[in-house]
RNA sequence: GUGGGUAUAGCUCAGUUGGUUAGAGCACCAGAUUGUGGUUCUGGGGGUCGGGGGUUCGAGUCCCCUUACCCACCCCA
């Protein structure tokens, strides 16, 4: 490039019309699928105040110490917390929301479920961006095992509406109540200390930064080691062990197929109790489609009264990803998306004298509520004007010249099939409506 | 933050042991006699070979630096 020229920001990239086509799917999925289980959609702002994710994330979670996009605020101090943040994950704002919103105090049940961009900043690779969105759920003021079951089949029936198969699994793990998790942590540190000098160097980082994730190494010679660290369950309360059963076997009454995994660790600190993953096993190591779990602390840890709460995040890029590589969709599914690319009539102007009732014919279909209705808007000559209409991949092609003006008739080709016929100028936008109607075309409308 | 790979037209790529005005396919634009597309044919626009420095009579082709992107690790959606 002889001049520097501009790019998308790294991470980042620009959705085109066709790929918007698999993207407004997943979209339109999620958003059947939340109006089934009557989950209603919320929007909190695409930027927060810094301290919020702070408080809710943790310190010292790695979006925090190093992920976050920041801007400073004008004219306040250089405190970090003082600064906005654009939203590296949807839980922490929606539970600000909950709670600047009263809900606790005048409506506590609250099933919401959000969809757009988050931002971590951090090294982009196949599957990973530094804008990318998500769909995710939140309930607020439900503690039963019951909505735990019930917002993890959510989560499955999503990716089984896009035609994930039997293979789909769910991985389950606990982290307990929070004096359980203090007790596991003290166990866990006390037991690996000692083990420390022959942990690989991940590991004697994760010592310091947080001893769960230790338990997910995938090096060999900490497995052995792992596999004889203490369990958390021989310390799990009576409340929390009960939990975590029942929502084992609310899942298996439903007909999930679950795993219990120890090694679930979820980074952010809010969770207790429930954590878990789904994930598609063929997809090999990126199978990891959804996390999520329960976080009964946070609105309490952002200033409201104890509210317990349950949710689930699903990364629409990797989805996407996985369904290219899968092959998935079924087409037919795609196919009003993938339609809409194409003008359905275009109408073609036979002269120059006919440009004007040309462009009164594409209005007149316009405003009749047609879909899909072009002209030329380059100037083109009738024969380019067809080859242009042919190959951008219309139905129809309305031919108007000076006998169809004189006749008050539109010639109407079928650009597939290749016939054509002359339609009364004033029925034009009946005959069209019996057809587009009978294509059930339009019905890819956002 | 760590490691590795790549960088030639809008896209996918050729460019021989360094040597005349850097090529192809696709795409794009315009034509092939007066009112009809998708095939075919002809012509055309478009790259100073990511950027900078060096070696050389001469570098897309060798060396160094740099930037961007990709992949993997960490972590995560």
């Amino acid at each position: 490039m002889a001049q520097k020229r501009f790019q998308a920001p790294r991470g980042t990239r620009d959705l085109l019309p066709e790929d918007l086509v698999l993207i407004r799917h997943l979209e339109r999925t999620a958003h059947r699928l939340a109006a089934s289980y009557h989950y209603l959609e919320i929007r909190p702002p695409l930027f927060e105040e810094t301290r919020l994710f702070q408080r809710s994330l943790g310190e010292s979670s790695d979006v925090v110490e190093k992920e976050m996009f920041t801007v400073p605020r004008r004219g306040r101090s250089q405190d970090p917390g003082e600064a906005f943040t654009f939203r590296p994950e949807g839980t922490a704002g929606v539970a600000r929301a909950y709670v600047e919103g009263g809900f606790a105090a005048r409506a506590p049940l609250q099933k919401w479920y959000y969809l757009g961009p988050m931002f971590r900043y951090e090294r982009p690779q196949k599957g990973r961006e530094r804008q990318f969105s998500q769909f995710g759920v939140e309930v607020f003021g439900a503690a039963g095992a019951a909505m735990d079951a019930e917002v993890i089949l959510l989560c499955l029936r999503f990716f089984q509406a896009l035609g994930f198969g039997e293979q789909l699994e769910v991985r389950l793990n606990t982290m307990g109540d929070p004096e359980d998790r203090d007790r596991w942590r003290e166990a866990l540190k006390a037991y690996f200390e000692p083990l420390l000098d022959g942990r690989c160097a991940d590991c004697r980082e994760r010592f310091q930064r947080n001893v769960f994730r230790l338990l997910d190494c995938k090096v060999a010679a900490c497995q052995e080691a792992i596999a004889a660290a203490p369990k958390l369950r021989p310390l799990l309360g009576a409340e929390s062990g009960r939990h975590f059963e029942e929502v084992l076997a609310g899942l298996q009454a439903l007909g999930a197929k679950v795993v219990e995994d120890p090694g679930i660790v979820r980074g952010l600190d809010y969770y207790t109790r429930t954590v878990f993953e789904v994930h598609y096993p063929p997809l090999g190591a990126r199978s990891a489609l959804c996390g999520g779990g329960r976080y009964d602390g946070l609105v309490a840890e952002m200033g409201g009264p104890p509210t317990p709460g349950v949710g689930f995040a699903i990364g629409l890029t990797p989805t996407e990803l996985a369904l290219k590589e899968l092959d998935l969709p079924p087409k037919a599914d795609l196919a009003d998306l993938k339609d809409a690319l194409k003008p359905q009539i275009y109408c073609v102007a036979l002269g120059e004298e006919d440009r004007a009732e040309t462009l009164a014919l594409t209005t007149e279909l316009r405003d009749a509520g047609l879909t899909g209705i072009e002209l030329d808007a380059r100037g083109k000559s009738f024969k380019a004007q067809l080859k242009e209409a042919g190959k951008r991949g219309v139905h129809w092609a309305c031919l108007l010249g000076s006998e169809e003006r004189a006749s008050s008739t539109v010639v109407v080709k079928d650009m597939q099939e290749g016939g054509q016929e002359a339609v009364p100028r004033a029925e034009i936008s009946a005959w069209f409506f019996q057809r587009q109607a009978a294509a059930s075309t339009g019905a890819a409308l956002p």
